[in-house]
DNA sequence: CTAAGACCTGACGTTGACGTCAGAGGCAAG
DNA sequence: CTTGCCTCTGACGTCAACGTCAGGTCTTAG
């Protein structure tokens, strides 16, 4: 599997690929000719890269913690990160569940058609609202 | 309130502030020196700000949304915007609570004591861990 | 064999939310 | 008055995760 096969798959560009090989999480055999060749297992590790990255892991991080979680083994240190960036999840979670919420509300007052909100909003709006009924 | 106690308040740098402004999200008045002042109101309205920046709102988005999220009124066009930004974070919570899930089944495999992978762990460990037991 | 792609390294560019610094002015205390 | 802290504008610096480009090599279909 070359680069552009892997980039293909896991759904990220080959120039992340390369990144990610440069931040050391992400190996490759190399041809004779230098050409980097991945097993299929590669497009599973890039998911999870992913998803690292997408709760808000740096590299390093991720370089540290990575092992980890592929092989489930750890040491009392790495443990301990995991632990830390568990927790960090949690309350970003947390955080992102209230902002929700509170956005909910907004959509759900403002959705209502006996809000007085609502209709002040209607009155408030220039011309366009009132032109959707008549075309 | 001038802009030094707003950022006490608040919790965010005076750059921060003035940074705000510059996006639209946080007007001032200006005192005939042409210093900041700001109402009490000043600091909900940036721990609001910073709720969305959090959730992975652009400036350019909040700017937009922030009037209707502050006084519940919206338009058409609005409320479908905080709908689509709703559901991305919808989709933001599901994915952390993957990752954290994750986290948490690699912490409680490798903390648990018979647990042959994390003895695994040990023995695989070149130096440090062996010599505690043999030497 | 050859032309078209895929791949290589190396290096500079991008973006957003600020940090930081320079130089100048404002404001209450002693 | 002046000392010391706060504030102003303007401009450059930062950082991470890539995007993009240049110039060259490799591979493979025809």
């Amino acid at each position: 599997m070359r680069i552009g096969d892997l980039a293909a798959r896991s759904g990220v560009s080959v120039r992340a690929l390369r990144y990610y090989e440069e931040q050391g999480l992400l190996e490759a055999h190399r041809s004779s000719s230098g050409q980097r060749h991945y097993p299929e297992s590669a497009a599973d590790r890039v998911h999870l890269i992913q998803m690292l990255y997408a709760a808000g892991l740096s590299s390093r991080t991720i370089a540290e913690l990575l092992p980890c979680v592929e092989s489930k083994v750890s040491t009392p240190a790495t443990r301990a990160r995991l632990a830390a960036e568990r927790d960090r999840i949690d309350a970003q979670i947390a955080e992102l569940t209230r902002t929700r919420d509170r956005l909910d509300t907004v959509i759900r007052v403002s959705e209502s058609p006996d809000s007085d909100c609502t209709r002040l909003a209607y009155q408030d709006v220039p011309a366009e609202a009132g032109r959707s009924t008549t075309p």
